[in-house]
DNA sequence: GTGGAAAATGTCAACGTTGTCAGAGTAAAC
DNA sequence: GTTTACTCTGACAACGTTGACATTTTCCAC
């Protein structure tokens, strides 16, 4: 394997056996210098140095953990909807940055609310060792995190909290912020305020809706179910539902958007039917040129970058070992007033 | 470590010795049921499957494939600009998808352009022995990877041709298509165009630009200088000098504006001057809701998806062996056109 | 029952690295 | 010259797994 030092055609990388031989050495002394450890004469650390420069000689890191105690493989696994959704990038970058910094890196995928994926992703994780796992959860039970949790995998929630497991969570108040903007339609005059939420089965689809109709309550306004479309799937969706609940008999004079792919589907209803001038809209989360519409959209808004700095945080702080109980971070949503959403309704003052 | 199988609370993963005691067999023939091999018997082979699911047996890959002919780590590297950027995240989304059909994790990072965290970022995927690497290079000189090319690792430039390095590339015809849509505004009457660029250094930059120079010289109209705006930096940055050269003394029709970033900025700058209706606006790049802007914006789409799935399929070629001589692959770009890029100048016939 | 092939199972070393510990060398103190 | 206390260096095992090969068991033909 290695005999073939002096020709420049090697195969595969060089090991630290490699160095050894050329600086004249053991394997031991040049472990050390690669580690930094002590111990090593000024000279012979040199010679080693030269020889894994002119080998181009990287350790291997699979290697180096498996032996080393703790067997961190200073690696995080990252699972999302989709990476494609602004506000999952954000998520993505935000974790990244705070990676690097740490010498580890990231494996992302996006599981596309599907539980099968998800369950299926954390088995690859765990077949690689990945030392924590920030999920955003597709399922309803996480209890088979129990076992991953019990041999020393880090866990943080994202966007949702976990379902039967006891770990770091980082979300969002879904339910006060719906409430906020639904009470500031109410505010502005409007009575039958549609609303346009995603998959039930995703419990911030349920925080939000349960916002609105806590608002409606607040305010002694009877919902109207048939006002309220939840389960759907993507914008082409919300675009369909939304024209045939604006053309409806008796229809909105509002709508409440409960997510990004959702408003822009609403707001290409609106146009379509040329009403965006007079039904008001407030989406949740933002998106970048929501601002440019006219009306520009009124929002909602996370903060991606915060959710994705702060899970990264709760993550290495229990690396780093704390035993600090669970805790669930909540990051402030901002309502952000830009036109649509202050389209006065017909009981306005 | 192991003596403790009766006990649930278990620190570390089991191993295939704890199995193999449990099962009340050899490591090997552990080894032969989690790989499939034949020559295990069904009775043994159903104890040991037993006693995998007892102690939720995961094997390490990360010492399977040390040891493992080829040394494969079954996981490829993956530099973008920024996978905030929609279109690097597209990209991301189609290779996670091929990788995960291989069984392949993706390990991802943003470079933001900066050619040392570009030969950073190459040496942490190194040292974890990445099979592959999906690369759209930030610097100018990428000769450094041939050694990396030597040891086997697979390289795949996109959006950018490598320097120094005979690879494989994923690109689309720049220059063409600047042409193309530079063409477009000559045709509908505008001389005067102004045009905004990225960072110079960024290959595409160039390239774009010389298809804005191509289209003027075949149209017989002298480049003036003054409406060439390069090294651009971001959103921001574009809308400011969009502003100074919207409101300079002898303005353009019409301004190209040679990637996604840019044209947002310089939607917003239009809009500030309430130039939007009269001056013509062809970006490069798509953006979700550009056709929801009035106008809505005309841009030269790249295909994303496209492009990641290539990317990938060239890797995994070369990862299944390919000796094929190195290939250039280029993928189309559409032209949409949606209103903005069609307002007409002053030479409209 | 014996021989011989085939199937099943196990032993051992190796992948590339680091932790443990022992040995060699050196300088200062007696 | 010997002891003491270093500092430096290297031999060896181990991390969890699989490849090569050896051994045992089974089965069938004679």
């Amino acid at each position: 394997m290695s005999e073939s030092t002096s020709n420049n055609t090697r195969l595969s990388h060089p090991t630290i056996r490699d160095v050894a031989a050329l600086a004249g050495t053991s394997l031991k002394t040049v472990s050390r210098v690669v580690n930094g450890e002590p111990g090593v004469s000024p000279e012979l650390g040199e010679r080693v140095r030269v020889a894994i420069e002119r080998l181009d000689y990287r350790r291997n890191l699979a290697a180096s953990n498996l032996r080393r105690s703790g067997g961190r493989t200073r690696s995080i696994g990252l699972l999302l909807s989709n990476m494609i959704n602004p506000l999952d990038a954000a998520i993505q970058r935000a974790i990244e940055e705070a990676a690097l910094d740490r010498d580890v890196v990231v494996i992302a995928s996006s599981i596309d609310e599907d539980a099968e994926r998800e369950r299926a992703m954390v088995g690859i994780f765990t077949t690689r060792r990945v030392d924590g796992l920030i999920i955003k959860a597709a399922g309803h039970d996480q209890s088979y995190l129990t076992d991953q949790q019990r041999m020393n995998m880090a866990l943080v929630f994202v966007d949702r909290p976990p379902f039967f497991l006891n770990a770091d969570t980082v979300v969002v108040d879904n339910e006060a912020a719906t409430a906020r903007g639904i009470a500031q339609l109410i505010a502005n005059g409007h009575r039958r305020i549609g609303y346009l939420g995603a998959l039930h089965t995703i419990v911030t689809a349920e925080q939000r809706v349960s916002g609105y109709r806590t608002a409606l309550a607040t305010a002694r306004i009877d919902a109207d179910e048939s006002l309220i479309k939840m389960d759907i799937e993507n914008s082409e969706h919300a675009q369909s539902v939304a024209r045939d609940l604006l053309q409806s008999e008796n229809p909105p004079t509002a709508v409440f958007a409960a997510q990004n792919m959702i408003t822009i589907g609403v707001v290409r209803a609106l146009r379509e039917l040329d009403l965006h001038h007079s039904i008001a809209l407030i989406g949740f989360d933002d998106v970048s040129m929501f601002d440019l519409l006219q009306p520009a959209v009124t929002v909602l808004a996370q903060d991606a970058w915060a959710i994705g700095r702060q899970a990264a945080t709760a993550l290495f702080d229990r690396l780093d070992g704390s035993t600090a109980p669970m805790r669930t971070h909540v990051i402030p949503v901002s309502f952000v007033r830009r036109g649509s959403g202050e389209i006065r309704g017909p009981c306005s003052t």
